[in-house]
DNA sequence: AACAGCACCTGTAGGC
DNA sequence: TGCCTACAGGTGCTGT
């Protein structure tokens, strides 16, 4: 799934919709919207849209009523104006615009959600701030207490937004610290590393329109070229960049986890 | 609190 | 070529 990075440069590339109103939704896999899809295309017909945000991995889409619609894309879901010929095998909902445009949600594995939220709600459960700047990620890692290993921490979308499996193993790695380590025990150190190397590859990676491993497209259909640069994920069994050790996987909450036994050293 | 296990889905890669 | 298993950018639920 697309991680900040990836929904990032979504959303950027989102703005060629702002100012189009919606003339019909045509929904093809009923659970790829929250709550009942049939009230879903009388919320949304008619609105416009005023603008396309994000939070943490959230696409929000912010309508002329007020209301907002958010798009989640999980593991395999993208938003594309022109869909491949394999794409429509996988259309799960289709957006058209008054304008005759139109906006697929293409999603192989059905996990992503799209949901229309009343603007009287708050939109959205508890998400921990967004981790874009150094003061903000060293304020959410700062002080924790749980004895939970520090990767497990980063993908808590409750104590820090949008980082997923690929730029946890990678921050890690920057920073030197082994997944396992429990959060409470970040030295000052740590924490000052990962508050760094969490901005800056998280914003690298958007410079790059993402990483693509194989699902993962931009509304254009193209990939992104941050898989060209990972040091961790997904380098088991290599050389680590740094030193040549090999790197190594272990599970750690039910997700693979690469990391380098040598420049990331659990000393507890 | 925090973990494992499973659920949601489909495709792909690797072993035999 | 098959069949089978394991695994994949995420999240949320249940049970222990």
């Amino acid at each position: 799934m697309p991680e900040l990075p990836e929904v990032e440069t979504v959303v950027r590339e989102l703005s060629e919709i702002e100012g189009k109103t919606v003339k019909t939704t045509s929904v093809l896999w009923d659970r790829s919207i929250e709550g009942s899809s049939k009230q879903f295309q009388k919320d949304i017909k008619g609105d416009t849209i005023k603008s396309v945000t994000r939070r943490g991995k959230y696409i929000c889409i912010n309508l002329g009523s007020g209301n907002i619609v958010t798009v989640h894309l999980r593991m395999t879901g993208k938003l594309v104006f022109k869909p491949t010929e394999k794409d429509k095998n996988y259309t799960r909902v289709v957006f058209t615009f008054k304008d005759s445009s139109m906006m697929s949600f293409v999603d192989i594995r059905k996990f992503g959600k799209i949901k229309w939220w009343p603007k009287e709600e708050a939109f959205l459960p508890k998400l921990g701030p967004e981790p874009l700047l150094s003061k903000d990620v060293k304020a959410a890692l700062s002080g924790l207490r749980t004895q939970r290993p520090v990767k497990s921490v980063l993908l808590d979308q409750q104590i820090i937004v949008g980082i997923g499996n690929i730029y946890a193993d990678e921050a890690l790695f920057l920073s030197g610290v082994h997944p396992m380590l429990p959060a409470a025990k970040l030295e000052p150190e740590h924490i000052k590393k990962l508050s760094h190397a969490i901005p800056k590859i998280l914003k690298q990676s958007i410079k790059r329109m993402g990483t693509t491993l194989s699902d993962y497209r931009t509304t254009k259909n193209i990939g992104g070229e941050n898989q060209n640069y990972l040091n961790a994920y997904g380098q088991d069994g290599l050389e680590c960049k740094t030193c040549s050790a090999t790197i190594e996987k272990i599970t750690i909450g039910g997700r693979s986890s690469c990391y380098c036994p040598q420049c990331q050293v659990l000393n507890i």
